[in-house]
DNA sequence: GGACTTGTGTGACCTGGGTCACCGACCGGG
DNA sequence: CCCGGTCGGTGACCCAGGTCACACAAGTCC
């Protein structure tokens, strides 16, 4: 694919970007770059150094916190026009990479420079409030994440996690330990809570994979 | 205290405003108010709307989220040049507060109107710079509180609380239930936790306050 | 100096969920 | 068809920390 092929599609992606000043796109089309990861490559590690904004045009990311005892929490996850918004973080405060992030599948970039980056947010209103609209998303995600690690019961982060994961067919192609690994926790727990549900009829259980055969009744079954 | 003389003050606390381009500098303290908050008094509401950016000037103010059971996580506490970077997140998103707020002892405000801040946010680029720091701290400080509350151990964030709590001479003046309340837990078992440091000799105990005997052995106590 | 209100100490008990140690089933490749 | 890797299931056990139910000590207000 050519090199304007590609910034089609990523404007194609991000249509917002086409609402920039002309001298702004065209700053833009001049620096983007297209990184490519490949399945299971890390995006960037905790206390990296950032140099790009990025943005996602196809693939998955899976950003998270891992604790020295090698439990993690999932952050969030940045699919096919998402951008990585700790990146933002990691541009705006001029610090490293609260996170680490690595790539679920192969996974195609769009990156800015920071020079072009911080011109932008500096010179064009356009850019800055697409850029900071991530952000304060971000911001809201990490609030409501806080409560569900400090509050929620376990089977209440997996059953949002699972549905969170189901295509429409309500088939998610997860392992329990993928799964566990989303919620903090390990894989015994989580298969047993998850022998629990298919007993209760609530799903179905399959080699890599979960079929949710009533969602809202999985949707209750956290809370309480 | 006269409109003036608390102009200045303001301004004392926070240097960074005096960088403003005069137009601007003009605009914030035509502008600017200054509300005053009882100890005890709510300064917002989880999902309040939000009409003005708050900086604190006097006294100190608890910014928590709190679960439908009651229990509470502190998100942090505002003192004397503090900015309440939620007011920033509602301004920026558009949204509402995502956490709630209340004043410890009575805290003197300055609070610019929403107008000002979205005119100055897109005039000002020093504004920005001043906003979006504040931002970003805040961003990572919620970074640390999500890894501490899915995998540090009661005990140290016990202790790191009791630690920042404390004065020069190692007094935290809080009792045992705000001191749960700030980590999320509930007072028997704090109690609990501090018996032992003080039979340790780490802590002394008083009605309404802990005296810090041994810093460091107390900074470590959580770990392991 | 009662009588109430706040802060604290403590024991008995329960439970979610993590740990350990397996085993067996499925799956893809030589 | 066998063999090693990846998944998933299960039981025994343990422990931090939450719940309940008090008892008591320090202030405080009349």
């Amino acid at each position: 694919m050519t090199d304007a092929h590609k910034v089609e599609r990523w404007i194609g992606r991000f249509p917002l970007i086409q609402s920039l000043a002309p001298a702004h796109l065209q700053l833009a089309r001049g620096t983007v770059q297209f990184p490519v990861l490949e399945a299971g490559a890390v995006a960037y590690e905790l206390d990296g150094a950032c140099a790009h904004y990025l943005m996602c045009l196809e693939g998955r990311t899976r950003i998270f916190r891992m604790s020295e005892g090698g439990r993690e929490v999932l952050i969030y996850k940045v699919g096919p026009g998402g951008t990585c918004a700790l990146t933002t973080q990691c541009l705006l405060s001029g610090g490293t990479f609260p996170a680490q992030s690595v790539a679920e599948e192969r996974t195609e970039l769009a990156a800015l420079p920071e020079s072009t980056f911080q011109h932008l947010m500096g010179d064009s209103a356009a850019f800055r409030s697409l850029v900071m609209d991530d952000y304060t998303r971000l911001m809201s995600g990490l609030f409501t994440l806080i409560d569900e690690v400090a509050f929620a019961p376990l089977k209440q982060r997996l059953a949002q996690r699972l549905l969170a994961e189901a295509d429409p067919r309500g088939v998610a192609a997860v392992t329990h330990q993928t799964l566990a690994d989303d919620v903090g926790s390990v894989r015994e727990v989580v298969s047993r809570i998850l022998a629990q549900w298919a007993e209760a009829g609530l799903i179905e259980l399959r080699r890599g994979a979960v079929e949710i055969v009533d969602r809202s009744s999985l949707a209750a079954a956290g809370r309480r």
